[in-house]
Formats: structure tokens, sequence, C-alpha cells
DNA sequence: ACCTGAACACCGTTCAAGT
DNA sequence: ACCTGAACACCGTTCAAGT
């Protein structure tokens, strides 16, 4: 049925970077390839070289583009409340495409939504007392954390497509359930737990937190 | 002068990994080709399917490797210097071998070391009071915070070869130093610290003691 | 048991040529 | 301006064959 040979769309650097950005989240990164993106557009693959200048070059526009869509960051509460907020906004931006997530960590600098971004997030913390060096640890490692969050949700292997996923994440949680139990209760007991979390918002909501919590711990260790 | 063809060594399952790990360390991940491989053991590509199933095989192979020289963890302090050991034995075990650092995630379950780790980790969130999902996510980002941690030390682009990393470094440095000044005085400011941490241990220390004092606060605001 | 030769179906990319 | 055909140097992998 749906056509593997795409009815030809028009081509256009949007476009390949749309269509490439779908088949990430469908597929995993691995599906991507210049070939194969031009079949789905039902032309040559040396069409696509007049619209990206090659494949490093559509990889790196994937990754621009979740900073096109990144939400304002709000600007009131305290410190902490903006940096969290600073993270949430990177995990909403990431979630749209989680098969393409961690191309957006090379691109933040690239791109100016990324650089507002940094800019205020580093702001926040030098306001507050840390030195340069932790202000830029912990802006980088929140980008990070932020791709780590959204490309790990369930222990799912980032590069599987989706179809396997479901599979893959059942036979580890039934190879965590077979361990022997006197030997690993803790392992057996969270099978579920670290193969599928049934609570998506809470993960997020708990993995951001941690990293602010951790953040704001920190500052008043300095401080004291 | 130095062989590009080795001098035939001994090809064995080990040996690959070995050479493997050098490669992955010395060019990127990328540069793990099975020919290429072959070519430093003067032998011909076939030859390491005798040895290892296919690719994929081999990368896990590289992966197990890091759970075989983990350091034992020490098991006195409270339940966090505890966490803070494990963290940070991952992260001496990972900083072996930086340009397969990633590698090691998807293997944790599959390794004797892997697991017991994460089977004590667990153990001591649970007996602390976290919910079975809380030290599930603590566990896993854990083991996925060592990653981005030795991943992303100096921002470096964790593909490239070591010889271009320099270069790619200085590249960043000078465009974030290049940025208005009145737009973006906290990049321009943190030029340095974002593209070469000069206390590499002091930066794997505020990592591993931000993620470990995140940890804590969780579970003091559950508790409140 | 361990390795090779030949072959296959893939890649990314260039370049001249078409419209 | 935009796309194609043909070609090149790469991949991973299989399989029969050698020693």
């Amino acid at each position: 049925m749906g056509a593997k040979v795409a009815v030809r769309a028009d081509l256009s650097r949007d476009a390949i970077v749309d269509r490439s950005l779908a088949i990430a989240d469908a597929e995993g990164i691995g599906a991507i390839t210049i070939r194969r993106v031009a079949q789905e557009f039902g032309v040559t693959p040396m069409a696509l070289y007049w619209h990206v200048k090659n494949k490093d070059e559509l990889l790196d526009a994937m990754g621009d583009r979740f900073f096109e869509h990144l939400d304002p960051v709000p600007t009131d509460g305290d410190w902490a409340d903006q940096l969290r907020a600073a993270v949430a906004s990177l995990v909403v931006a990431l979630r749209r495409h989680p098969g393409a997530a961690h191309l957006a960590a090379a691109r933040v600098m690239h791109c100016a939504a990324g650089r507002d971004l940094a800019e205020r997030t580093l702001g926040l913390l030098r306001a507050e007392g840390f030195t340069v060096a932790q202000a830029a640890d912990i802006a980088r490692n929140a980008m990070q954390t932020a791709v780590m969050l959204v490309t790990n949700e369930a222990g799912a292997e980032p590069h599987a497509a989706a179809e396997l996923r479901q599979g893959l994440l059942e036979t580890k949680r039934n190879a965590l359930k077979a361990l022997p139990i006197d030997r690993y209760p803790h392992l057996v007991e969270a099978a579920d737990a670290m193969t599928d979390c049934e609570d998506v918002d809470g993960y997020y909501e708990f993995g951001v937190d941690m990293f602010v919590a951790g953040a704001r711990a920190t500052l008043a260790a300095a401080k004291a």
C-alpha cells in the first residue's frame, strides 16, 4: 500500500530535512541515507546534492530544526525555576524527534535560539555566584541531560527501528526477570521500571528536577 | 615508518577488540570498519568473521570491555557516598576509552560486573526510600551521566579523529569569542571554559558531585 | 581450526551532461 | 536552476574453497 517510492513531492531543503527527521523517528538515525531519502522523494540520489552540500550538512540541518521551534522560556521565578524551565523547554523540543535528538547538541551554538538560551542560562548561573567554569559545565550538562533523558526514555536502543524497539525492550525485560532472584533481587523487582516507564511525564519531570536540585545543592554547598 | 599494514599480529577476539578500541580512541568510532581493522592486522576482512559474528557483535564486545576492568566500588560511607563511588568508578572505566565510551550503556546488563553494580545501586536507593521507578531512573541516569561526562569532556565532537579535535575546538572557541559582546557577554566570557577544561579532574568531580547532590536533594524533598 | 577469493548489495560523492 | 547517468572508492556480509 503506502507507496515505498513516494509520489514525487516537491524537493527542497526543508522538505528533505522534514522527511529525514520522520525517517529517523521511525527507523532510527541509521536509516538516514542519501539514497534512501532520495528514494522517498522518487528522485535520484544526486538530486539531493543540489539542496544540501553532503550528508553531514543534512545531519546538521536536522539538528538545527530543534532550535527553530524552541518555546520561549519564561523569565519568572528564581534562578532554579528558570534553569528548570530552560531544560524543560529543551526536552519539549527534543521530544518532537527523539530519533534525531542527539544531533541537537552539536548545533546549539550555531543557532540563534540555542545561543540565546545558553547566554541566558550562563547569566543566571553567574549572577548566582557560580564560577565561569562551573556555569559552563552546568550549561553544557543541561543540554546533554535533556538529550540523554529523551534518547534514553525507556532504555530503548536509540538506533533501532520503532517497530523493533518494542520487541527489544520485551527481551530486555524478560532477561532481567529471569535473573537469579537471590543474587539480583532489586534488578528483578525493577525489571518493569527499567524497561518501560508508564508515567512518561513523571519520568521527565523527575529527571529535570533532579538536575536542577543538583545545581541548587551544589551552589548551597559552595556558599556554606 | 609506522607500518600502515601492521606486522601480522596474532589474530584473536581479544586482539581485535583491543585494536578496535585503540582505533576508536584515536580516530573516533566512525573509523571502526571491518575492513579497516582487518587491515591493521594485515589480514583479509573475512578473517575477522571467524572471531566475531559481525560488526554489531564487535561493537558489543568493545562495550563489554569496560566492565571487565571495573574497579571494585567501596562499600563504606552513607548511601550518597556509595552512589558517588559507583558513578566515579564508571567514569574511571569509561575514561580508558573515551572514543568508545558510549558503547558501554547498552552492555551494562549483559556483564556480570555491570549487573552487580546496578543491583547494589538499586539496593542502596530502595533502602533509602526511593520508589522502584525512582530508583530505576536514577540508576539508569547514573550510567548515562557517566557516559555523558566522558564523551563530552571538552565539548569535542565525539566522532572526530583525535588530531582534528584540537582544531575543531579552537574553531569553536574562536567562534564564541567573536560573538557580539553586547548580546552574548556570558558566552564570550565562557568561551574558554566551554571549549577546554583546564582542570579535568575537577570537571569530573563537579559533574559526579552534582549528580549525587541531585539525588540527595530529591530524596530530602520527598521526605519533607 | 582458521583464513582467502570472489561476489553481492549496499554506501557517499563527483562530474559531465541534460532540460 | 534543477536533475540525471555513469563512475569511483568505499562499506558489511556470504559462501565456497583452500590449508
